[in-house]
DNA sequence: CTGAAAGCGCTAACAT
DNA sequence: ATGTTAGCGCTTTCAG
């Protein structure tokens, strides 16, 4: 049905083409005709604190605490050094003052599956303005949800000497950290708890959120319920599944196992299981998403439904107050920004017992959620 | 509309304290009973090559040569090195390298303005990967779409000796960073051009998309055609803009001043927006959305009519396929890592002149997307 | 308040 | 194939 029209005629370049390769869609470029200031010129060489301590006619050591802002420079000598670092557009090279101070940056590194997906980037972005807040920087590195890929890139990571590290685990065993932990990085899980390692981690109240879920829906009359969620080793899905089932039990509803769907491991295949259980023999009337993904699944089978099923999402997503959704809400920045506070306050006492922050879930109700069955 | 249920019970501490002032719902704190090795003990001292090339009994060059991957060294001394470096928990330290190796360090900085916005993600998951793919570290950084935080965060991104700025303008002048080109560090704008500023940039075929989506619209039967876009001075949006008219000329429908919004700057607004737009004497029978939150809010005002009017979004999203939505695609991913391309390759041509490479867009056609008027 | 010397951990440039 | 020397740019002693 999609049809692809492209607006575009081609041009190349090893740069361009590329793109296009990935693409498969022509790629143009356009060269500056002619636009100000030409060409950029060779680079120059950067100035250090020693040529800013020649200029303004100092020692080096002088420029150095002009740049910490420390209080004992007499403001004639300030004032002298800052001009002659303006001058010689000095930078301090905050990879020699990180050395010098004992090897440990002012970064904290971030290791999760994948940006692009929301939950990740959203968790990325709380940590990021947190670590602002502290004068920190920063740097992130992708797993791409491998286990295979997460040592060599946390590893990566801790030869840049990261403050500390912030994880969503996806190894099946952490224990490769415990040195780490030992020689004074922070290790917070973040999303998960770690395994075979003694972490500090920060994770949502998952099975809280479903378990009220659940509730709502059966006190909106349901008794069939069904539960759409993904891999059933991963730690999110069993806390959500763990509330679920409570649920029902408090309601002293039996559990069926063919309400247990443990395969949406994405929007298709969240159809998929949707439809299955659609077609069984006893459908269920409300239905609970596991995931994000399992939601816009779900919602691909509802939306042609003259008789939609009642469907409480997990995790909130930008459509779903338009479409009426109710869905267990969470704060993925939050849950960022708890692990940055978590990893500071570890920095100063490394032998406290690990500690779990849970953030919390909560129910939104929404115009056609629950409907009745 | 929205009812709020809080699952879960208090509990108190600094960490979650904060986390609970922020959302408002109290947090809790799961302590360890008791969990395998008990408390962490405290921080002892990282191994250095020197350390290292102790125990095995060689000098520290060697040991460096082992871990640079250096073909000159035996495989005994090799093996023996490895053996050591291991015994000692050994990681190089990247600081040191990098200072040594020039002051230029193996990461690239990403400036934008928030990641928890889903393009600025997609565009720094597009960067990570081809980063990574150069054995290079991502450092993201945040202006909160703040023009006067954007020279302060460049500035400490620069301190870091990045090997590359890859930065989303949001400053009227990024004059000052024309001493940084000179020094030799790539600076690629991403999503719109600099101002004041010879540089390479990467951006989207705004203005071919935009023109697609109107010249399809015509071409189902519509002449009042309205676009809802954000600020007026923005780069994207005058680009889009100018596709939307240029297309409305080819077909020689007369422009409509009233027909263009320049005010929907979140969903809220793309709204009220819309709504103003339906409220016209002769209102237009489609809309052109000029970004993603224009969809939205646009949306939220179709999905209650019976009779719904024509409409195109600009930028995909997850649920377009399912609701039937036309929308002008584009690969914010693919922008990163022409980005990156671009960087790497300016790297080794400070000469050449300044680059623009222009990511393609193109309309994606779906079921109700381009109703007839 | 300021400076001289030493060295953070590593790797170029020479040796050998 | 391996070692020695020196020094990246900064900051920490410790003096003045």
């Amino acid at each position: 049905m999609p049809a692809v029209d492209s607006p575009r005629t081609a041009s190349s370049d090893a740069i361009a083409s590329a793109t296009q390769a990935r693409t498969g869609i022509p790629v143009q470029e356009r060269t500056a005709d002619e636009s100000g200031p030409s060409a950029p010129s060779p680079a120059l060489s950067r100035a250090t604190v020693t040529d800013v301590a020649r200029l303004a006619g100092v020692s080096g050591k002088t420029v150095s605490r002009v740049f910490a802002g420390s209080s004992s420079v007499s403001p004639e000598t300030r004032t002298r050094v800052l001009e002659a670092a303006q001058r010689l557009r000095f930078r301090p090279n905050s990879l020699a003052r990180d050395l010098r101070r004992g090897g440990v940056s002012t970064t904290v590194a971030f290791v999760m599956g994948d940006l692009s997906n929301a939950f990740y980037s959203k968790v990325a972005a709380g940590i990021e303005r947190e670590l602002a807040e502290h004068g920190l920087t920063l740097v992130i590195a992708a797993t791409d949800d491998e286990a295979a890929h997460e040592q060599r890139v946390v590893g990566a990571m801790l030869e840049r000497r990261v403050r500390s590290l912030l994880l969503v685990p996806i190894a099946p065993d952490q224990g490769y950290l415990e040195g780490e932990r030992q020689l004074g990085t922070p290790v917070i899980c973040v999303d998960r708890p770690a395994r075979n390692l003694v972490t500090d981690s920060v994770v949502f109240d998952n099975a809280a959120g479903a378990e009220a879920a659940v509730r709502s829906l059966v006190q909106h009359g349901h008794r069939r319920v069904a539960f759409v969620g993904s891999a059933p080793t991963l730690y999110t899905h069993e806390e959500r599944l763990a509330g679920y089932r409570r649920a029902l039990a408090a309601a002293g509803i039996a559990p069926r196992p063919e309400y247990e769907r443990h395969d949406a491991t994405d929007a298709t295949e969240a159809e998929r299981a949707t439809r299955a259980l659609l077609a069984l023999p006893e459908p269920p009337t409300a239905l609970l998403a596991g995931n994000n993904k399992a939601s816009v699944g779900i919602l691909a089978v509802r939306q042609g439904m003259l008789q939609p099923f009642a469907f409480v999402g997990f995790d909130d997503f930008d459509l779903a107050a338009t479409l009426g959704v109710s869905v267990v809400a969470h704060d993925p920045g939050e849950m960022g920004r708890a692990a940055v506070r978590l990893a500071l306050w570890r920095q100063d006492d490394l032998v406290s017992p690990p500690r779990q922050v849970v953030v919390p879930t909560w129910l939104v109700q929404r115009g056609s959620g629950e409907l009745a069955p």
